[in-house]
DNA sequence: ACAAATCTGAAATGTATGTTTTAGATTAAT
DNA sequence: ATTAATCTAAAACATACATTTCAGATTTGT
């Protein structure tokens, strides 16, 4: 007996996304978000709900885009060690080519300690990540691939810590070679 | 023939750090910090000026003072070795125990591409870390304390990406653990 | 075609924001 | 002691903020 909502939701919350990835969630104001979205703000509040609610749906998308996208990718494997050199040079490449940094390390920055549901999900993320990688690694360790002294999991905790320093040392020195070298030189720490 | 200013500048600048450090930058109000610092907004802006400037203050002062610490420690090397790996230990200490996290990281995902002028002293700030320990590192290899393919530049870069790194996983994770298990095998890396 | 539902747009809400003004208190030099 | 400077405190400022209201447009099932 209704009428539908117009506006395509998954987009919205893509341009609110982007919002919130250029400006943080403080910096983000309402008027931002609802001309980027090209909804009205009583639209918004009806449909998703407020700023909180809006920042939680993105994160929840960035999060779950980034689960998938790493599903999609482990299906097309060859050998681990080639899974885990791909997914650092796929790194490589967001820091480099891309325009905004890392979505979940900037959030996990501005609102660590303040904001628990938001920092749920980025554990939800983060464990994620963990464990698909670490799976990666205790495959390359039994196959061989990988020779350490050093335990699966450490190797994972690793290569992602590693990750995040490559983001801020792009931030704030914009040196591509800086990037590719400490990814050659972390690659060659087990395989070579 | 004129009044002299209350307040202890210095004092005050810190408290407003604090501020900074718990909310970020667009999460302190005017209100927060000033009531922080025990002075009246109309003292502030004719001191220090306004929230930008009181901003620039903070993270000057906390960059300068980390440049200190830095400098102090280095007076009592005996081998550029030790002082690596007391620099290591001295962040994962720092990243366990302290109530905030690193300032500069906070500042450098919060600020990214909006604020020319702070960026300009982190930058400063990550040149003079990134060369005094890359003086150590070299010293280190050329006393052959360390062994290793790569040159020292890159193992600079590699070491401070670790730690940026470490700070994420603890706001994360809170595993004190697994912090100190990546020190100790980025340590076991050129030292064993 | 009707009627109930609910979405949309613009304006209004109240609060919080960063900043400025004002008046008076305090100080230092003459 | 007087004068000139300038600091302090409280209140006032305008603006920006997140959020709500309300009237009217639109759509769906009957």
């Amino acid at each position: 007996m209704a009428r539908n909502v117009e506006f395509d939701e998954e987009k919205a919350i893509q341009k609110a996304m982007e919002v919130f990835w250029k400006k943080g969630y403080n910096g983000a104001s309402m008027r931002d978000l609802t001309e980027a979205m090209q909804i009205n703000s009583s639209s918004l509040y009806n449909t998703i709900g407020d700023k909180h609610q809006l920042f939680v749906r993105c994160i929840t998308n960035y999060v779950h885009g980034r689960m998938k996208e790493a599903s999609a990718h482990s299906s097309k494997i060859k050998s681990p060690l080639k899974a885990i050199t791909g997914m650092i040079n796929d790194c490589v490449n967001t820091i480099l080519y891309s325009d905004n940094h890392c979505l979940a390390i900037k959030t996990t920055f501005e609102l660590a300690g303040t904001d628990p549901d938001v920092m749920a999900l980025l554990r939800e993320d983060s464990e994620f990540t963990h464990e698909f990688l670490l799976n990666l690694v205790q495959k390359a360790i039994e196959q061989k691939e990988i020779v350490t002294k050093a335990d699966a999991e450490t190797i994972t905790n690793f290569i992602i810590s590693n990750f995040t320093g490559w983001h801020e040392s792009y931030i704030i020195h914009k040196d591509p070679v800086r990037i590719k070298k400490m990814a050659k030189y972390l690659i060659s720490q087990f395989s070579e």
